[in-house]
DNA sequence: CGGATCGAC
DNA sequence: CTATGTCGATCCG
């Protein structure tokens, strides 16, 4: 670390060879000292484009310093002060809502991957190894870890530095199996445990240490385990098991020459029953056995830690490791002693650049960190002194959290460079590929693609897009994706795009009741099949609400209009479009209706686009009636501003002024954007980012009444009351059969959101019924007519801050699930997540 | 909303 | 030769 500062300027460029090399200093006898180790690394690495861009990145961070340093010279003794009366005000209010009553263990396998593959091959126990492949290491043995070998180190690096090393392959299958051995053993202990990764796991066992209280010593007995999985083991596990009777400290698999860690103070076991142990009744005692039976199942060594909280509890199982364990009890004095001189890197959610940062004030460890807190308050976001005020005072989630609904899903590709557009696109589509496979095992469908791209020199870039309708397929994503691809191949042509990456994700995924919700929203209107004549409902005669002819007319007009114009051969991602002008849809959909029954021949007819649809798959034509409703729109656009023929683009058959006025609605300030002028691609494509906030057409039928049903009643419930518990009420709807999203007023009374009218039954499905009736009787215009409701709008404002510090996953653990009542608005949103996605959601509708 | 970044495993 | 893959969170424009 001495000789790192003479590279370069002390403050500026010191972290590079940190980060890639160790701070570890327990070179042991038979390995490198970390001069040594740095050296080699060094020589591996520099003048490699790696290295170029680690420090490029690393000038980056230096820069962000800078600019905060600059701003701390700025900040008067004044401002000072006063940060640290508002400060030391959340402080009392957090001291005050310490919560000691929970026991959080934190469970982690020591070198796990590292330590399954050893157990399975015993030639390499005694060896150095390490498991990944020649370009990254996951994980490596302790034996390897003397030599700097570490994970996320390439593993040709990591065989100059030892050139004896092992590397074997990643062997995910067997690694889940083991691991849910572990988590098996686990849920004894907490059924609702939450696992991180495949090695580690989060346990609060509050509740079963009180049972355990009461436990007769025969409940808390184990037998060593005699038997082995595979004969060649027998001996050695016999050997080991044997000689942890009484401490059991050692690993059969990873240290030979153990070290007593874990056993502070040996406890008079009762060995009356041969080859058995008994746990005490403790914490410390519940825990051991874990581990206990982890390593008599698995033949795996664990460290654990015990702590009031989470964070507690993570940094703790650091502590012992390996197999070893550590407490802290849950005594104010003794968190605070605990955190007092540990080093802010050390706790999750602090990585190397904040650990840059915070240095760069001085700040290294915890109680630092606390002394400084006025200081931080000024230079970064809230959410990042808040952050690390909750570390400083050994704060952290009390309970633990279900992981709730993923967010999104990506797949992404190292590869040796692709450098022609022709294979790029192909991979594209492979990844597309790839990931519709795995969305669809999750049912999943989201709003946004991202594009991923990593070119030769290690520069990252994502580029986004996110289309009205979600998308799920192959053809839909790539649909999407091509095009960012394409947009980037532009953005360096002539010159070819040279990329060693390349990555697809999809987010913005519906909810739960969403899907549900548009799913059966679908269903319901295709079957109502008698009332459907709104859809044939003349310009002019469209129930006087709008002046402009429904949504259903335009798109109609435009089917019609454009009829000739229609070409077979135009799109990757989209139905054809055959010409259907006799299509009656009332017979259309009768044949719909008829879909549940088997064996028949259905056929479907889209009720926008009147096309006969090829195939018989009712989630196929909900997804073609979207795209018929919104997606082409919003994908044409796209095409028209690229003006690009030569790939693989879909074209646009509406007028422009159809176009213009359906992405505008029949909002009146829509006027504002001045149809007339609205030929040019520019204007149009200008209209759809500058209006966002207007209302957009609802994307589906099921996105018009949810739309329509969030008007009439979250909106008073909401404005009259300012309560966002309503909000999150709403998104329990009950598993029901309804299809609609409403709730039974408190006089148990249902209004039709459409006429308005109260409805006598209680019945939801005789409610929706009628509600289906009510929207089929050419009341279509209500749906899209404009109506503004406020919106309420976060103040993000942060002109002030640095920023740009996140605390990780520990960001979704409420702290204590106590309140702050201290916080701002937008603190307080991000608090829950699910309900915030939520609101977002409605809000969206409203804008 | 989109892009970049951080952080964890 | 040869420097991951996947996800969530945060911040900024």
């Amino acid at each position: 670390m001495d000789n790192m500062k003479k590279v370069g300027n002390s403050s500026c460029n010191d972290g590079v060879l940190l980060r890639m090399g160790l701070n570890d200093n327990k070179a042991g006898m038979q390995g490198l000292d970390k001069e040594k180790i740095n050296k080699i690394i060094m020589e591996a690495t520099k003048g490699s484009r790696f290295y170029e861009n680690e420090l490029k990145k690393d000038q980056q961070v230096n820069q962000r310093i800078e600019k905060m340093m600059q701003l701390k010279e700025k900040i008067t003794t004044q401002q000072l002060l006063k940060a640290q009366l508002q400060v030391d005000k959340l402080v009392i209010e957090l001291e005050q809502s310490r919560n000691l009553s929970s026991t959080i263990v934190h469970i982690d396998m020591d070198a796990f991957y590292a330590a399954v593959e050893m157990r399975d091959n015993p030639e390499l126990k005694e060896k150095p190894i390490a498991v990944g492949s020649m370009s990254m290491l996951s994980t490596s043995n302790y034996h390897a870890r003397r030599f700097g070998v570490r994970a996320a180190m390439p593993g040709f690096i990591a065989k100059k530095l030892c050139p004896h090393l092992t590397i074997v392959p990643l062997n995910f299958e067997k690694y889940g199996k083991v691991s849910k051995e572990v988590r098996e053993i686990l849920a004894e202990y907490d059924p609702n445990f939450m696992p991180v990764g495949l090695d580690e796991a989060y346990l609060n066992i509050t509740e079963h240490l009180e049972e355990r209280l009461n436990w007769p010593e025969d409940k808390r007995r184990f037998f060593l385990n005699t038997e082995s999985t595979t004969e060649k083991d027998k001996d050695d596990i016999n050997m080991s098991a044997k000689s942890n009777v009484g401490g059991y400290s050692s690993s059969p698999v990873l240290f030979e020459d153990n070290s007593p860690l874990m056993d502070d103070h040996p406890e008079q076991r009762d060995q009356s029953v041969e080859n058995s142990v008994v746990f005490g009744t403790s914490a410390e005692e519940a825990v051991k056995e874990i581990r206990f039976r982890i390593e008599q199942k698995t033949q795996l060594t664990a460290s654990a830690g015990i702590a009031p909280n989470t964070m507690l509890a993570k940094m703790c199982s650091d502590h012992n490791k390996p197999n070893g364990q550590c407490r802290i009890v849950p005594e104010r004095q003794a968190v605070l002693d605990f955190v007092k001189d540990l080093p802010i890197r050390k706790v999750p959610g602090i990585g190397k650049v904040t650990e840059k940062m915070l240095k760069a004030l001085g700040i290294v460890t915890c109680s630092e960190l606390y002394q400084q807190r006025a200081l931080l308050s000024v230079l970064f976001s809230e959410a990042s002194w808040h952050n690390f005020l909750d570390i400083s005072l050994g704060l952290g989630s009390t309970h633990l959290e279900k992981d709730g609904e993923r967010k999104s899903m990506s797949t992404e590709r190292t590869f040796s460079e692709i450098n022609t557009a022709e294979d790029q696109y192909s991979l594209c589509r492979e990844l597309c590929r790839d990931l519709a496979q795995e969305l669809q095992k999750e049912g999943l469908k989201g709003k946004t693609v991202t594009l991923k791209l990593k070119n030769v020199n290690f520069e990252v870039k994502t580029r986004a897009s996110t289309v009205l309708s979600s998308v799920s397929t192959e053809e839909e994503i790539f649909a999407v994706a091509k095009d960012l691809l394409g947009t980037e191949i532009d953005s360096v042509a002539p010159h070819p795009l040279r990329i060693r990456l390349m990555g697809v994700r999809v987010s913005g995924f519906l909810s739960e009741e969403e899907k549900k919700y548009q799913q059966k929203s679908i269903t319901s209107f295709l079957k109502s099949g008698k009332e459907i004549s709104f859809l044939r409902l003349q310009p002019g005669k469209s129930n006087q609400a709008s002046p402009r002819g429904s949504f259903f007319d335009k798109k109609r007009a435009a089917r019609q209009l454009n009829n000739e114009n229609l070409s077979p051969n135009e799109t990757v991602g989209k139905q054809l479009f055959h010409d259907r002008k006799s299509a009656n849809f009332v017979e259309e959909t009768k044949k719909v209706t008829d879909l549940e029954e088997p064996n028949v021949c259905k056929i479907f007819t889209c009720p926008v686009c009147f096309e006969e649809q090829s195939s018989n798959n009712l989630e196929e034509l909900n997804r073609h009636i979207d795209e018929c409703l919104s997606g082409t729109l919003v994908k044409d656009t796209v095409e028209i501003s690229k003006n690009d023929n030569s790939r693989e683009n879909t074209l646009n058959f509406l007028p422009q002024e159809d176009r213009t006025d359906q992405l505008a609605g029949t909002d009146q300030s829509a006027s504002t954007s001045d149809n007339s002028t609205s030929n040019s691609t520019e204007k149009f494509t200008q209209i759809i980012s500058d209006k966002p906030h207007r209302e957009r057409q609802p994307s589906n039928l099921g996105d018009i009444a949810r739309n329509l049903s969030m008007k009439q009643c979250l909106i008073p419930k909401r404005t009259s009351q300012d309560n966002e518990d309503h909000f999150e009420k709403t998104e329990h709807t009950e598993e029901t059969s309804s299809s609609y999203f409403f709730e039974a007023k408190d006089d148990g009374v249902l209004v039709c959101p459409v006429c308005n009218s109260e409805q006598k039954t209680t019945s939801l499905v005789s409610f929706n019924r009628h509600v289906d009736v009510c929207l089929n009787k050419g009341l279509i215009q209500e749906l899209t007519e404009k109506k503004h409701f406020p919106t309420k709008t976060y103040n993000t404002e942060n002109s002030n801050r640095v920023g740009g510090l996140s605390r990780g996953q520990q960001c979704t653990n409420p702290s204590q699930g106590t309140k702050r009542s201290g916080l701002t608005t937008s603190q307080s949103v991000s608090k829950k997540a699910k309900s915030s996605n939520f609101k977002h959601t409605i809000e969206r509708f409203f804008k």
